[in-house]
Order: structure tokens, then sequence, then C-alpha cells
DNA sequence: ATCAATCTTGACGTTTACGTCAATGTAACT
DNA sequence: AGTTACATTGACGTAAACGTCAAGATTGAT
């Protein structure tokens, strides 16, 4: 939301949306190769919008996932397409679905492996505590 | 719970335990060249113990979350350091909670993630719904 | 006008996480 | 004893996701 709205400018700079999102020149211009971003050009600079903004943002979170670049382009494609035909929207819509699913698969997995690493958080900490006793009573 | 406990043997063979995952063996010698497991020799064969198997489904669920195998071996490295002293307890869990929070964080990312992606997938639906409305209403 | 800073496009290098042989060893049938 | 089947260790290859230079083009400041 704040990266969405509140970001003052409506018109990027490659080195203003790298110092926002702490990349490099590179890797935007490597995100357009893979047709990831496509910012405008004036003259032969690259002027990014908000679009562009938003884009990159779900990118990133989407690496942040272990998503790869091409399932990143799947979501993307996912969040533009909201023309089209009816088949093609219906189409759209059946691949959003999939999609959420993974996300939700991903979810899962995540808690347990939270609770998993909470529980041995909880063995640490009771070792501890035991061996703070045995210290205790050894004095 | 189901792999970790209910899984008949209490000893694999590397192939027991590739197709067990659904990695090759390329995968696990490369992950023990990685320190990440250590089975057993029979000669010059791996054993691979119950402890082993765990391991290895925490390697490949942490893979899923888009954790680099050195951010895996942290991770196991908490799991198995229950012993040590308690100087080294204390900071095994100092470490430990760190890790939490990340996880808590990449579960905070999840959840927006899903959230926002439920939302697109509601502008689709309603989109559907008016194509179809304007589909009936010219018929 | 010029000079430094910043952008551009190649092109090649690098790291991670394995894949893919090749050569060899060994265990288990037959 | 011979063959089939799978295991082991190198060693080299590869795809993904950039990093890193080189060589020009532009643009703003002096």
């Amino acid at each position: 939301m704040r990266d969405t709205i509140d970001c003052g400018a409506t018109q990027f700079s490659i080195r203003e949306l790298c110092d926002a999102f702490e990349v490099t020149p590179r890797t935007l211009r490597f995100y357009e190769s893979q047709e990831l971003l496509s910012p405008r050009r004036e003259g032969a600079r690259r002027v990014y919008s908000l679009r562009d903004r938003a884009r990159l943002r779900l990118i990133l979170r989407g690496k942040r996932f272990g998503f790869s670049l091409a399932e990143i382009r799947e979501l993307l494609d996912l969040y533009d397409m909201g023309d089209g035909q009816l088949l093609q929207l219906e189409k759209t819509l059946t691949s959003a679905y999939e999609k959420r699913d993974q996300l939700e698969a991903k979810r899962r997995d995540l808690n347990a492996a939270i609770e998993d690493f909470d529980q041995q958080i909880r063995v640490i900490e009771r070792m501890l505590a035991e061996k703070k006793s045995d210290f205790s009573t050894a004095v």
C-alpha cells in the first residue's frame, strides 16, 4: 500500500527505482529482457511508471517465496489480463485459482515449518532451564 | 509426522530415500558434499538413518520457501545443537529466535500476497459477471 | 564548450544447485 | 565364474539470475 500509492512521484528513473527497492540497474534491465517489466523510453532512457513499480514489488515478493522468474511472470500475467474476451477471462480465472492453490499450499507448508521450529525452540528452552537448575543445585 | 515416524524402516539406501522424496542420487551426494547430510558408510555405500531422513525433509522444505542451502544449513544446525554448554545453548537460542523472526516475516509476506491475489481474483470474477450480463442483455 | 555523471547496449564472467557422463567397484543372481 | 544391476568418485556441463566490465551516447553543471 505504501509502495503502491504513497511514493510521491508517478514516473521513475532506473536509479530511483533501484534505490527504492535495493536492486541494481542490471537487475531491472534483466527483468525487462525477460519481459517482466516494460518501461517506456524517453530517447534511450527508461522511464518506469507506477504500474512498473507495482510489478517490481510483486516480482521481488515472488522471489522471496522462492518462485522462479518464469513463475512470477505467470502471476503477473494474471494481474494484467483483466481485458480480453469472455473465454479468455475464464481461462485466466482458472489459472488464477491454480496459482492461489499454490500459494495456499505454501502457506500450509510454512505454518507447519514454524510450528516445528517453535517446538524445537521450546526443547532448547527447556534444556537451558534444566542446565540452569543443575547449576544452581550444584552450588 | 508421517515422513518422520511412519516410514517402516529405520535405515535407507540412497535409492530408497531418493524414491521417497523424488530427488536424484546426485542431489543427495551434493547435499552431503555441502555437509547438510552425513550418512554412515557400509563399505563404500551410503546408509541413511532416520535422522538423515528427517534432515532431508527439512532441507527440501527450506528449498520450497526459497532458502539457499547455506541458510538451510544454519537452520539444521539449530536443530542439532541441543547439546553444548550453557553459553552455547544461549547463543543457539538467540539464533533460533532470529530464524523464527525470519519465518514469521515470510508468513506475513505470504499472507499479504494471498490477500492481494484474492482481491485480484475477485476483480476478474466481477468482470466476468459483467461480461456475462452484457451478453445476456445483448441477446 | 567541455567535463563529469549517468545512461545505454553488448558481451563475457560468476554463483548456486544440481545434471550428465565415464571409469570403476561390488553385490547378487544364475 | 560371468553377467546384470546399482553404487561410488571424479570431472565437466548447464540453467537461472544476475555481476562486471567495455565502449559509446546524453545530459546537466560550470
